[in-house]
DNA sequence: TTGTATGCGTTATCAG
DNA sequence: CTGATAACGCATACAA
């Protein structure tokens, strides 16, 4: 036996060798099926497949069962530090079910995610999850999605046409202002994420609720929009927020990343944290534990929210008319150094 | 026209409506065969897939043509930033090729990585970008990998059978030796990484060679192993140096994640960096810029390195009997403040 | 319980 | 230049 099988063997080879047609090895060797086969048959075609080495041709299997067994995964950017885990959820709980991902990265850049999407449904996805959502997200509506099913992750659309998975952002925010408002802050200043996105706006909400719901007041002049998570951003923000004179002893980030540049803001313009401002971040990013200060920020379930994505879309693969589930898991809130009681003036 | 085409259009559909056979519809919609069909039908026919939104169909084209316009992409964890940007690059240059990477993470497991790379073969992946070598790495020998297109990434093995892009680990390694000795370092103490692993060994031996090429010994008292490139490694592998009592005034570590747990044992025994020890690190991660103190570090061009083995690999496949060569980035010293001269006894 | 026949959507070969 | 035909490898309805 085991003469170097230098092609890859087909479903005939292994069916020759156990001196059967290919239908019954195609039998055989399927789960499903393999309850109409005689034992000893079964037995004879399970060892010509392993003799062989066979497996099957995924091309073939998929042109004839019209089922790809593979889903797209669309997201702005890997080297985000926010994604891996997400992806990471994502394939571990794909692999299991036989299924792969194929991921694209897309910027910020819509007409590069259209271009995805077409090559993904060229490659026959069974589905997507997208966590490249806006609030007014029109690309969704469009026909070549049609049908198909599609998650979202992280980001939302405001309207809950699709199954969503995302972290409850108005409540971390809620829970980083609560924790502010503890240590005696009320003057507290917030750089918002962008209005466009469902993190950036609901996280602006729960700040105003966490403000508002403690009686402390939430001016305009305490808020400064992002233009995009961006370190650059969040120096531009906090500059600004130090240029308006008026006074605040504490900053929420929408991000961790706006946090990173707020503290370097602080930082140039002669200020200490956290003796000067407290600054809350958001996410965690891996070792803002590490920087000075360790940075208090609320922590997202990133990877959970990866696998709980997958498992969503596959149970709406397998039944087309499911529910439409938005899924929100709880954030939590990580006190470091960054935080500590307003200064007494 | 435009009736809504509720299942998606085959190149029959096409061919039809433009009034020509399947076969002509498909020369004249393939660059290649395209000069084989009239100007008028090639009109006729591009108008007619347009119309009826014409995609063709993966799995089919890849059963006739054996080809399925994928490649495996085989990592450790995506979650390690070392990886992101390798995977980006890859990416990147693989889209306008028309391929797309099939990201398998396989921690440190070889079993899954036989798991993975079968999976990818039953997918008929074209080619294979391996970053989980290791310098002795029997499994590429193994039959399933007979002949198919792989290419290394990062980590390489001691046989050159496969072409591979790494960066110049010796090379790294003697520019930080070089950094040190400059600032009048003497007793440079070395966390080097695993011996099984090229970057682990490559690093070493550049540490060694910088120390023995300036005449400065590197007594084994100043080397310890880290079983793995884990924080909680270079924790213990500084703490072991301390606790050697061999004086020492600097370290390199093989990794940032090593160095950033060198650090933590520094800090855990009282002494402060640089002041005390300098220390430098090896990869750049995001964020070691920002820690306490900025860390010195050599900087990997990891996004080329990916880029350009996805380079390698498509020319392989393209021309299977190709040349294999093994191309060496060049890293790069990034001085922060993590070094300093040493303190005078 | 097994074999036969057919088709999934393409592309390549061979006539015309 | 174009049409007919076959085949890629597999799974399934139907027949035996």
């Amino acid at each position: 036996m085991a003469e170097e099988p230098s092609e890859r063997a087909t479903l005939w080879a292994v069916a020759r060798r156990a001196g059967v047609h290919a239908a019954t090895a195609s039998r055989a060797l399927n789960e499903a099926t393999r309850p109409l086969v005689a034992p000893d048959t079964i037995a004879r075609v399970l060892r010509a497949a392993r003799d062989l080495n066979y497996h099957p041709n995924h091309a073939a299997r998929s042109l004839r069962t019209q089922r790809s067994m593979t889903i797209g995964v669309v997201i702005p950017d890997i080297t985000n530090s926010l994604f891996p885990p997400i992806v990471r959820g994502i394939e571990d709980f794909l692999a299991p079910a036989g299924y792969v991902a194929l991921v694209a990265n897309t910027g910020r850049d819509v007409d590069r995610e259209r271009v995805v999407m077409r090559e993904m449904l060229a490659r026959s996805v069974e589905g997507i999850v997208l966590a490249t959502a806006r609030r007014d997200y029109p690309l969704l509506e469009e026909p070549p999605l049609r049908g198909l099913p599609v998650v979202l992750v992280n980001r939302v659309t405001d309207d809950a046409l699709f199954s969503s998975v995302s972290t409850d952002d108005r409540l971390g925010a809620r829970l980083a202002v609560a924790h502010l408002l503890d240590l005696g802050h009320r003057r507290i200043a917030h750089i918002a994420g962008p209005d466009s996105l469902s993190t950036g706006f609901g996280r602006k909400s729960g700040y105003l609720e966490g403000m508002r719901s403690a009686g402390v007041s939430a001016p305009a002049s305490l808020l400064v929009a992002a233009d995009s998570y961006a370190e650059e951003e969040g120096y531009r923000c906090a500059s600004e927020l130090l240029g308006r004179r008026s006074p605040f002893t504490a900053i929420l980030a929408a991000n961790d990343m706006l946090a990173l540049g707020a503290l370097r803001a602080l930082d140039e313009h002669g200020f200490r944290c956290p003796e000067d401002y407290s600054l809350v971040g958001f996410n965690d990013m891996p070792l803002v534990d590490r920087i000075t200060p360790p940075l208090t920020t609320i922590r997202l379930p990133q990877y959970e929210a990866g696998s709980e994505a997958a498992r969503l879309l596959l149970d709406r693969i397998r039944q087309r008319d499911g529910p439409v589930s938005a899924v929100l898991l709880a954030p939590k809130l990580v006190v470091r150094r960054s935080t500590c009681p307003p200064t007494p003036v």
